[in-house]
DNA sequence: AAATTATGCCTAAGTTTTTTATGCATAACA
DNA sequence: TGTTATGCATAAAAAACTTAGGCATAATTT
């Protein structure tokens, strides 16, 4: 798939997101979390995802800490108190985008969200 | 608006899509319609446009003609036959990024095409 | 009448983001 | 024993976009 790796500069609000979720991941974790949420489609590079992860961790959004997991390290990222904040502006901006594009290429198109085949 | 004008790796397909719909259109047409249907959202600065523009025509996806309108010039561009083709693909593509990324900030999210509130 | 906004095209420098290509290390698998 | 999976990292290059200009005519506002 030649469209495989294009995240298009929502890359840092996508680890965000992820992190608002789990609490805390390490890095490949998040690699492995897209794929399968994309079911392959989308998959992170290294050289994007770990830069992207200095970056918020520069900027006081994240956090992380060392451990060692079956004689390998790895290093959990968690959201700071700041960079919980932050995400809700980041995902507000994010979905925003999503139906702006949504809107340009399918204007017809309607999204509806919570959606459960079964009763909650 | 802070995010107003990121389109984020998808500015020649938006105009490919426009180009589509529309048979021709000239450069400020474009971003004023982009503007409109995304009432307001998505600027898309005359910086990114005529560049793009260019490169898609270099590719041999737009050609282009010069028309004089009230006494100002326009440079109206459609989509060539290979620009017809390579435009399918794109869209798809592009159709594909927005599904992955609306599953990932919200993974219960149905998407509706082809909505109408009155029968066809 | 003059200044500003709208219409219309363009480019160039700089920044940000991502790709591609590396490097290193341990564990599991074939 | 070689390849794949797990795990981190960086650096050069490419791609995309922002910002800031430049030029010109028409319409509107002050």
């Amino acid at each position: 798939m030649k469209n495989s790796s294009l995240y298009k500069g929502s890359l840092t609000t996508i680890i965000m997101k992820l992190l608002e979720e789990n609490g805390r991941m390490y890095g490949y974790e998040i690699t492995q979390k897209v794929k399968f949420i994309t079911q392959g489609e989308l998959n992170i590079t290294e050289g994007a995802l770990y830069p992207a992860l200095h970056k918020l961790e520069g900027e006081g959004l994240l956090e992380a800490e060392l451990e060692k997991v079956d004689n390998r390290l790895r290093k959990y990222y968690k959201l700071t108190e700041n960079g919980e904040k932050e995400t809700v502006n980041r995902l507000a901006e994010l979905e925003d985008f999503i139906r702006n594009m949504q809107t340009l290429v399918n204007p017809k198109t309607i999204l509806i969200y919570n959606f459960n085949y079964e009763t909650d």
